[in-house]
DNA sequence: CTCTCCCGCCACCCG
DNA sequence: CGGGTGGCGGGAGAG
């Protein structure tokens, strides 16, 4: 009997049988508690952090085994919800998707839908092997357990760019534990990231987590010593050669004058801030240097693709080890370690290179390109260029101020980006697909939807991460501390392999784009320094980041805030909820007037309350969108309405009307760059490269998120094209001087202007009244109209606060469930063809996320209120639930065996799609 | 079958 | 020496 074994085990070593039992679990509650919801977990949940006090455990005695059953069943009714647990049901009560989602779960994990299924399982046990097999059967699969996925939920932890005021520590023991995995898995990830400077060694057990401010310098370094190293000819050597991994013969390549490989040593890019502490202390630093290695392959190579057994065949002459076949499908499993992990950090997508011998396995790297320079390059929406052009077109314009917090934010529009773009790569059945050659906007729109989504899980994950670290050891497995809403998060976090970062636009690539949609020129846009300084990073728009639906042919622009991760400073959650966390978005303002947001409170009466909010705060947070829409005329009716869940409420700039001139308001309001991305940048670069489905993607893509944009349609007179800036979410920086700081996204609209005098620029803080929690400097002042100096005198620029946008005015209501599914981002293509908007719920993508879509009236005057259609979608954080699962205790990872594996959780979220 | 890559043994070192 | 690290490759899931 399984029973006896653990006795004779427990005699033998006391911790063994715990291990045992928690090997008894781990088949239950361990692997599968991984794919279990919240609520399901919660049973199970206790049963693991029982195990927590290893001073019960060492007592468990094979009597105690069958025990333990049952004290776990009456936890259950005693204790039927973790804190995680409760919020998750909240959550899920909330927000239809995450039902749905937690359904497909449990579809795909049929054991977790019993609530007893814990104390069924242990019996299952006891009785026989069958029943084990059964557990197996359930078992999570291998990608649920896989690398990448566990490097998505150790990102999740910590913010892309922290502040350089918190210094994060990472315990390698906490964190293994929290994710419910064994160290050496840790390891492995941290060693890639350290490759790339994004956290350092500092002591035993501990890291310090730098975040992605100094990737770009670090990729440039790489680059650097890529193009030293020759590894572009040695690549296109070996592709060229086409050796087989058998023929291939070591140290030919030398012969044939290939430079020698450098030093194994760790570059140093470190900081002073962050000292890498004794990187060289370990002798053996592989697969750093392996990773460091392969990261330059990527970045010398012009078509920044590697195959991975050229990049193996590279690192075993590299390495000067014998060049056998072992060898070599070693360094291609190492490869593919680093790969998963730099996949999660959206540096590369899995592809084929399609070649004689068929398809090979390669990566592609979908990282910046330009990182050469400071910052991301930033594209100026000049006013002049602005004239030029044309309603017709379309296309994308990101507006970054360069703030610090928001750098991220463009990373995230990009992974998103990218990832629509696969996805409609990918999915024939895509109503996109037809629209990307052309570029169609409605492709871009998809696209925005799912930045949107991805900003605001990041800015979830980011916040709940960031509470979490805040708190004493998160990962404790203290029941009473809420599951790591890291790991919940992650599952919506941002999908490494989903997101594809699109190459920032550079001028060139505005260029193109505006040839296609008819744009002469440059746009530029610059804003006055948004900053203020706020440290704080407040999720600014948040609340309702309306959408602006002005009908005009033109050009749309749809700017999501984004925010950084959490903000030491931000107010808890709580504050933020509802209307207050709105301020914020003002305060990214910061200089900029705020006191919009009235103005649109006026038009649209709102009520708030919208639970949603929560949500909401979080989302807002995130990276800014940018969308452009060609011109549909009328129309667009859907688009207005629906908000996914958290769509928060549409704010009615119809409302805005007025006085269009906007004063130097903009300087105040910081600087915004327009980042545009190049359409073409999703394309497949070759031919040959099929893009993997982005199956994984899909998590992100679920989580219905607010958006803050203005969505504007040139009025039908008009020629030019407006922007529409939202002011939503600015990040406020304390004085990061705009090298290093991340290109801030401010939602803006350019609006043509001639055309727009109509339309006065109506700037909407995110909070009509004082920031709740954050002190923010600024204020609103009301409504204010900026010109946009660039733009020419007759560009109006709007910007939308999220406040503008009232939850509860939307005229639609969010809390229909299957409305929240529905996003008015979702514009079917063919709706942009029609130039009628059109949701489409179905549409994969964009499910589940909110967004909330103000229709102007047609006429170029201002709108009211009334005719404007606004809809509010509540978004409630999808949270995966709690994830938690109460980690075991790594060090007895022999011991635990298949019991650590158990805390992987998988989440495949299906995007909405499916 | 090939592609992936999880898993964890066990060698290395450091303190 | 014990414990943190992490190389390494068997072997199995996924396709």
């Amino acid at each position: 009997m399984e029973v006896n074994c653990l006795t004779l085990k427990d005699l033998i070593n006391p911790r063994q049988s715990r291990l045992d039992f928690a090997i008894e679990d781990g088949e239950n509650a361990q692997k599968e508690n991984i794919f279990v919801d919240r609520s399901r977990m919660a049973p199970k949940t206790p049963i693991k952090n029982e195990p927590i006090d290893l001073s019960k455990q060492k007592i468990f005695t094979p009597e105690r085994n069958p025990i333990t059953p049952v004290k776990l069943v009456d936890r259950q009714q005693a204790e039927p919800w973790t804190p995680t647990a409760n919020l998750k049901m909240l959550i899920s009560a909330a927000s239809p998707d995450i039902r749905d989602r937690e359904k497909k779960k449990e579809l795909f994990r049929p054991i977790e839908n019993k609530d007893n299924a814990f104390t069924n399982s242990i019996q299952l046990v006891v009785v026989g092997n069958s029943a084990v097999d059964e557990f197996e059967k359930q078992r999570p699969s291998r990608k649920q357990k896989s690398l990448g996925l566990l490097c998505q939920k150790f990102l999740a932890r910590y913010p892309s760019y922290p502040l350089s005021t918190e210094k994060t520590t990472i315990s390698l023991d906490e964190v293994a534990i929290s994710l419910g995995v064994e160290r050496r898995r840790i390891y492995d990830i941290v060693n890639v990231l350290e490759s790339l400077h994004l956290v350092s060694r500092v002591a035993k057990n501990q890291y310090g987590w730098h975040g992605r401010h100094s990737l770009p310098k670090t990729l440039r370094n790489l680059q650097r010593l890529g193009e030293e190293q020759k590894y572009e000819e040695q690549m296109a050597y070996l592709q060229q050669k086409e050796l087989d991994l058998m023929d291939y013969k070591f140290g030919e390549r030398k012969k044939d004058g290939y430079p020698e490989s450098q030093d194994p040593q760790l570059l140093d890019f470190s900081e002073p801030d962050y000292p890498s502490s004794s990187a060289n202390s370990r002798k053996d630093k592989s697969l750093r240097i392996m990773s460091q290695k392969f990261v330059m392959l990527f970045l010398v190579s012009k078509t920044k693709i590697v195959t991975l057994d050229v990049a193996a065949k590279i690192l075993i002459e590299e390495s000067q080890d014998t060049p056998d076949h072992s060898k070599f499908k070693t360094k291609v499993r190492r490869l593919y370690d680093i790969a998963n992990v730099l996949t999660s950090l959206a540096l590369i997508k899995k592809v084929h290179v399609t070649e004689e011998r068929g398809r090979k396995p390669a990566f592609k790297w979908i990282g910046p390109v330009d990182f050469g320079s400071s910052d991301e390059e930033l594209v100026d929406v000049s006013a002049s260029v602005l004239p030029e052009l044309k309603r017709e077109t379309y296309g994308k314009i990101q507006v970054c101020a360069k703030q610090k917090l928001t750098r991220h934010c463009s990373f995230n529009t990009i992974q998103a980006s990218e990832r629509i773009q696969r996805r409609v790569n990918s999915e024939p059945s895509s109503p996109y697909r037809e629209e990307q050659g052309s570029g169609g906007y409605s492709l871009e729109i998809g696209s925005l939807a799912a930045i949107y989504r991805q900003k605001i899980e990041d800015n979830s994950q980011g916040k709940a991460l960031a509470s979490k670290r805040v708190g004493p050891s998160s990962s404790s497995l203290d029941p009473a501390v809420p599951f790591p809403v890291l790991s919940v998060d992650s599952e919506y976090c941002v999908n490494p392999g989903l997101a594809h970062p699109v190459l920032p636009v550079t001028q060139t690539d505005l260029q193109a784009f505006s040839g296609q949609n008819g744009l002469n020129g440059q746009v530029n846009v610059s804003l006055a320094s948004v900053a203020s300084a706020v440290e704080s990073l407040k999720p600014a728009l948040l609340a309702g980041q309306p959408l602006v639906y002005i009908p005009s042919p033109s050009l749309f622009m749809l700017y999501g805030n984004l925010q950084e991760g959490p903000s030491p400073g931000s107010g808890s959650w709580s504050e933020k909820d509802g209307r207050s966390s709105e301020a914020p978005a003002a305060a990214e303002l910061s200089s900029a007037p705020l006191a919009q947001k009235r103005l649109c409170e006026e038009r649209k009466p709102e009520e708030e309350g919208e639970p949603a909010m929560k949500r909401q705060r979080r989302e807002y947070e995130d990276s800014p969108l940018s969308l452009v829409m060609p011109k549909k005329p009328s129309d667009s009716t859907d688009f207005s309405s629906p908000k996914t869940l958290g769509g928060r409420a549409s704010t009615p700039l119809e409302d805005a009307h007025g006085n269009s001139q906007l004063p130097a308001a903009k300087e105040a309001s910081g600087k915004a760059a327009a980042n545009c991305f190049a359409s073409s940048e999703w394309e497949n670069p070759s031919g040959n490269i099929d893009v993997e489905k982005p199956s994984k993607e899909n998590e992100s893509t679920k989580e219905s998120s607010l958006l803050q944009y203005l969505y504007v349609q040139s009025p039908a007179g008009l020629n030019g094209f407006n922007v529409l800036l939202s002011g939503s979410q600015t990040p406020h920086t304390v004085g990061p001087s705009s090298g290093q700081l991340p290109s801030f996204s401010v939602p803006c609209m350019v609006l043509p202007s001639s055309t727009l005098a109509p339309f006065p620029v109506l700037y909407s803080p995110a909070m009509p009244g004082p920031v709740s929690s954050t002190p923010s400097a600024l204020q609103n002042t009301g409504p204010m109209n900026f010109s946009l100096p660039g733009l020419g005198s007759t560009a109006h620029l709007v910007v939308g606060p999220a406040a503008m946008v009232n939850p509860k005015s939307s005229t639609l209501a969010s809390a229909d469930p299957q409305l929240q599914g529905q996003l008015s981002l979702n514009l079917s293509p063919v709706m942009s063809r029609s130039n009628n908007v059109i949701q489409q719920p179905e549409s994969p993508i964009y499910v589940g996320h909110p967004v909330s879509v103000v229709k102007l009236e047609q006429s170029p005057v201002p709108v009211t209120p009334k005719s404007t259609r606004c809809t509010q979608c509540e978004t409630f954080f999808k949270t995966p639930g709690s994830l938690g699962d109460p980690a075991l205790k790594r060090r007895e990872r022999n011991q635990l065996g298949n019991a650590s594996s158990a805390q992987r959780r998988l989440e495949i979220p299906s995007d909405g799609a499916d």
